[in-house]
DNA sequence: GGTTTGCGTGAATAGATATTCAACCATAGA
DNA sequence: TCTATGGTTGAATATCTATTCACGCAAACC
């Protein structure tokens, strides 16, 4: 019944009429607009345009996805002031950063919004500095990069990676890909550090290093990194990853348990009291030394969870991480746990 | 059934403790996140909080209404551009800004959408001068007003009211309000200008302008102003306006349309082409005059829909206003009739 | 030319959200 | 103490929105 050649789609041929483009963007907007600003129902301005209800319906997820429209919510400091201040205090942090998300059963969808929030947070102070470390394999970490958008003011020289790879093929597609995002965002240059995270032996690793310039470019700038953001982990093997897979096995995290770890900083191990674990497990890491990560000024960790509970506390009480963000729940656990 | 001891409202009571008021934006902030950041529905978010969904609704309302989320639609300049640049150099503007705002039918509501485009504007390059000359009576411009709110760079010394009340005592508070939100947002002094807009005599003018020292005040400033927003209107009684009231008669708008006026702006009236037409009807008003208007090295009109075509053309060519905020289809007519 | 593939569309409908309504609680005033 | 008032809540439901499905168009490939 309707006629059926209203503002054509944006199709993806070879030839795509640019006018083309134009008029469906037009028509994105206007919708958006009639739905968002005017406060139009998806049916009244389907009538109005003559077009369906569907199409109104699907006009708007594009705004949404091209961003025409940004929905952004905002997440006053000032709502957990009283964990975050005394988090600060107790743990000597530089700043924390709760808040109340709601995913008791599920700790990985904990992940990543932490990371959301993280980015929202940044968004807002910026993230500054020559020479940024960056986690790329920490699930949480990519997160913050995801959201990070209109990054109000960042600035930097290099953003390096500060481990090898870890886990997959993919998962190392996946780093690769936030390495890059975040140095875009920042209008950095990219190091990569694409060699294997954990390697079998010492020799291996030497030898790694050895035969990879670009390797030792990333490793050189890893005693000038001033602001870093890392992964905090447990000493066990989780489920994404699997052991060997660039990874350390179960026996090797057994090893580091027995003596005395609780928890890893990028892979460094620490124990309780936030002690850095000599040990030999640490020639087995291609990646930033915990006496090279003391240098940076800033140092962020975004984790929550009970099963990582121990091992934050371990490393805030090192000093490893002096800028946490975390959930509501980690936050009081941290805090009536502070002493034992 | 259930429990009904969940975290408190917001009571507007004298005592509301500040911990319930509190709980009730992190209750809003949480719900918020989950909603737009977890993409959760609303029941799945109401289960889990062990809540109704109709409250999981209202909460998000509350949300939206505080600013906790916030939705912008982006009406990237280059929508329009062909019109825009057209605009631009065949009435020689500033700038133009065109959108397509879809109420062919409903004249008011187009001025609202106007009013709110051009703030989205305004937001974004800033409105900065040390006297900002402001339409309070404008609806678009209020419009404009309502709209803006984080204005990136806005600073200024004084918002002046260009005009003095028109209409009924409630406009006239909407008015005020309007100037003093303005003056708040680009963190300036208000400068009212509470005397009627239009009086009876010329003696009556006088005097009522002698005996309010802050008449005066507001009437000095009108020479500096750097920055003006003024409205462009017909020579006609329009709806929420009546004859008389702090107004032009019907028979005044006609004695001006018989010395060859199609427009006014801020009640000035201008002919065709935009010349000031002198006459004892100037002598009436207590507001900014042409000559003061033309020191404004910027001057902003917002206006559109076929009732007002005559009138913005003429105010565009008599440079009464060089920045224009309209719509498509008032831009495609000044356009095709800018010869006429 | 015919066929295939991919994509965009509207009608129908499943699904999610806003609103209505009655119940309830807290406060203020008799 | 009792009642009146204002305001919040959840259940039910009206309303609005997203998704499914079948269709049709266009480009691409026989």
């Amino acid at each position: 019944m309707a006629s059926r050649k209203m503002a054509k789609p944006a199709r993806a041929t070879s030839s795509g009429s640019f006018t083309d483009d134009l008029e469906f963007q037009r028509l994105i907007s206007k919708v958006a607009w009639m739905y968002h600003v005017s406060n139009l129902s998806q049916s009244e301005i389907a009538e109005k345009l003559v077009i369906s209800q569907a199409r109104v319906s699907r006009l708007l997820e594009q705004a949404k996805l091209n961003g025409t429209v940004r929905t952004e919510v905002v997440v006053p400091r000032g709502l957990y002031t009283d964990l975050e201040s005394q988090l600060e205090s107790t743990y000597n942090l530089k700043e924390a950063h709760v808040f109340d998300v709601n995913h008791t059963d599920d700790e990985s969808e904990l992940i990543d919004d932490l990371g959301q929030l993280l980015a929202l947070r940044l968004i807002n102070s910026g993230i500054s500095a020559n020479v940024i470390g960056f986690t790329s394999w920490s699930r949480s970490l990519r997160s913050t990069v995801t959201a990070l958008d209109n990054l109000k003011n960042g600035e930097a020289r290099y953003v390096v990676e500060m481990l090898g790879d870890v886990g997959d093929p993919s998962a190392q597609h996946e780093a690769a890909l936030s390495t890059q995002r975040l140095a875009e965002i920042v209008h950095a240059q990219p190091m990569f550090l694409r060699v294997p995270g954990v390697v079998e032996s010492k020799s291996l690793r030497d030898s790694l290093i050895k035969n990879d310039p670009h390797v030792q470019d990333a490793l050189r700038q890893l005693d000038r990194v001033e602001l870093a953001l890392v992964g905090i982990g447990t000493c066990e093997i989780v489920p994404p990853l699997t052991g060997g897979d660039n990874f350390f096995t179960e026996k090797q995290f057994a090893q580091a348990r027995k003596e005395g770890a609780v928890g890893q900083v990028n892979l460094r191990f620490i124990d309780k009291n936030g002690n850095a674990i000599k040990s030999s497990l640490d020639d087995l890491v291609v990646g930033i030394t915990l006496q090279q990560l003391k240098q940076a000024d800033v140092i962020i960790g975004v984790a929550g969870g009970p099963s990582k509970f121990q091992a934050i506390r371990a490393a805030i009480r090192g000093g490893w991480v002096n800028t946490l963000a975390t959930d509501v729940d980690t936050a009081k656990w941290l805090l009536v746990n502070s002493e034992v």
